[in-house]
DNA sequence: AAAATACGCAACCAAAAAGTTGCACATGAA
DNA sequence: TTCATGTGCAACTTTTTGGTTGCGTATTTT
């Protein structure tokens, strides 16, 4: 299916600025804590940690506990498959252009 | 910068199934009225107005007016920024991963 | 001209999302 | 053991979002 198992969902759950900056930094490469992440934003832990949920709900996290805490590191697979879903979408456009283009210069 | 204007915006626009399928219906080509998109959906014209208000207001839409109707059609273009802006990040995570690959190698 | 089609705008509603506070519990450090 | 750190869970408040209804206006069509 083009985008996997939910498209919109995985949208939507980038489609916030708080997520997207968590992807950005966790894109970095590192797992970081639940604490961690939260520092620098003006949020409190907890809405944070719902923040992740929603990332993770949507298979774009991975959480690992490591003794008191828990990290999260991102999963980059989905995001392949939101990059392909994009770059379809992208060439039947350009494609249906093509068409278009051709039909109008058969015009006598 | 990563993903142009405003990629949270963006990604929240796709990120609601009703715009998601009005982005793929007008990924075919033509560029559709109002009355025509709502048509197949259990929705009213003015509910599918708004979306098309969001999708427009973050440049992936672009609106033509044609005697009483007015149409709209995908801007391909943010849809490549976005598409830039998964690969950069996926990118960036596997970067990482190799290098902490190399750096558990090393370990004697 | 009259009727039907296609919209735009504004007010209003209800459900979901974002965020907070309060409290209990587990793990690490002193 | 005692204290500090890092979380999880639940109830509650506040915005935002998705959707509707009602009404007025511009084009077609008949």
């Amino acid at each position: 299916m083009a985008g996997g198992p939910d498209a919109a969902a995985m949208f939507a759950a980038l489609g916030d600025p708080t997520r997207l900056a968590v992807v950005n930094r966790l894109a970095l490469g590192e797992a970081q804590s639940i604490s961690r992440l939260t520092e620098g934003t003006p949020l409190t832990r907890q809405a944070m940690t719902k923040h992740l949920k929603v990332l993770e709900g949507v298979g774009l996290l991975r959480q690992i506990k490591v003794g008191r805490e828990s990290r999260f590191a991102l999963d980059p697979a989905p995001l392949a498959d939101l990059t392909a879903y994009l770059e379809l979408v992208s060439r039947q456009w350009d494609d249906a252009l093509d068409r278009l283009r051709n039909f109008v210069e058969e015009q006598p």
